[in-house]
DNA sequence: CCCATGTGAGACATGGATGTCTCATCCTGG
DNA sequence: CCAGGATGAGACATCCATGTCTCACATGGG
């Protein structure tokens, strides 16, 4: 415990941080440092302790975001099964993810020229793989890209998060309206 | 030509410049005043003097994006036919409108308490009809609440018209992406 | 016990966007 | 030609979020 720094309170205390500023600012995604802050419990002062700015409390939360949906990505273990079932098997481990996901989706939107982290790429990429599979094994229709399909499960998750959190659907019924539009979209329709 | 006012510039230059601004905001939702005015060729004192301030800026699109969104309402003539021909034309007419519609959605997500344009429940209620009319034709699922595809549909909107600016997907395929995974979500399978 | 570390509260300076005002210019219609 | 409205450029003042710093407190370990 000697190397280790001062005290296990600082790692816990960032993490909760990281978490609550995630929750706010999917809710209201202007939210000031001060408010961040408080509605963490600590102070503005102890907030730019961890974070120093905007900037980099963003990007932590891009990281945890990235880091969430990899963990997702794993455990949904995309290439065992049919391509339909892993699909749902991701949209479900990925939801409690989604509001972060939401608030970072749309932020990423006026990031317009600067790069953007390279975990996304690697994620996108994973996501259009399972789709790509999906359609070459003859689950998927192929008139709509892998591109569009990983596009549009933003999108929805997107939707979904909002439409929870003002209450026009309920929360227990996120996984299965995304699932269901998502696949009934993608699934090729079986023949008369 | 007497009461008209001054000439007929003003309300021409005050279009060209809602356009503008909507082009501009829907690619870079943190535009400034100055970028706006820019982007329209006028000065930041003429924006000013057409727009007292952002939020009046916003509230004019906001204004713009639901007469527009009527307008395709009607033109799509949502009541004839076909509840899913109906959605097809809707996306069809609300297409142009895509862009800016994708800006004021993200942006009202962060209007958290202040009451909302009255507008918008007039458009929810419209689309919510089409798809319960739907519903009740047995064209479309049921287990999929209206109110949920109103809120995909939005969605995949601007899922949609980020992905053609940012060129993941071709402009030109625009509507049929979306009607294809909307629609193949909403309607019923046949049954084998 | 006493010191060190983390913290909260608050002051202060800074920067960026905005609202407002003035003035010179331009154009157009009478 | 001339007067008035509209515009562009720019100067300011202001507001708000932010970055930074100081100081007092408390809490826990040596």
């Amino acid at each position: 415990m000697s190397h280790m720094g001062y005290c296990c309170l600082m790692a816990v205390d960032r993490d909760h941080v990281l978490r609550t500023a995630a929750a706010l600012l999917t809710r209201k995604s202007t939210a000031t440092m001060d408010e961040v802050a408080r509605a963490a419990g600590i102070s503005r002062a102890t907030l730019h302790r961890h974070f120093a700015g905007r900037d980099a409390l963003v990007r932590a939360l891009e990281a945890l975001g990235i880091a969430e949906c990899e963990a997702a990505l794993d455990a949904a273990r995309l290439h065992e099964g049919p391509a339909r079932d892993a699909v749902h098997r991701l949209i479900r481990r990925i939801e409690p993810a989604a509001g972060l996901l939401a608030f970072l989706y749309t932020e990423n939107q006026l990031f317009e020229g600067e790069e953007q982290n390279a975990g996304w790429a690697r994620i996108d990429e994973r996501i259009e793989a399972l789709f790509r599979r999906g359609q070459q094994s003859g689950e998927f229709r192929i008139d709509l890209t892998p591109a569009w399909l990983t596009e549009a499960l933003y999108g929805l998750m997107a939707s979904g998060a909002w439409a929870v959190s003002e209450g026009r659907v309920a929360a227990k019924d996120f996984t299965h309206m995304i699932v269901e539009l998502l696949l009934g979209g993608a699934l090729r329709r079986e023949e008369p």
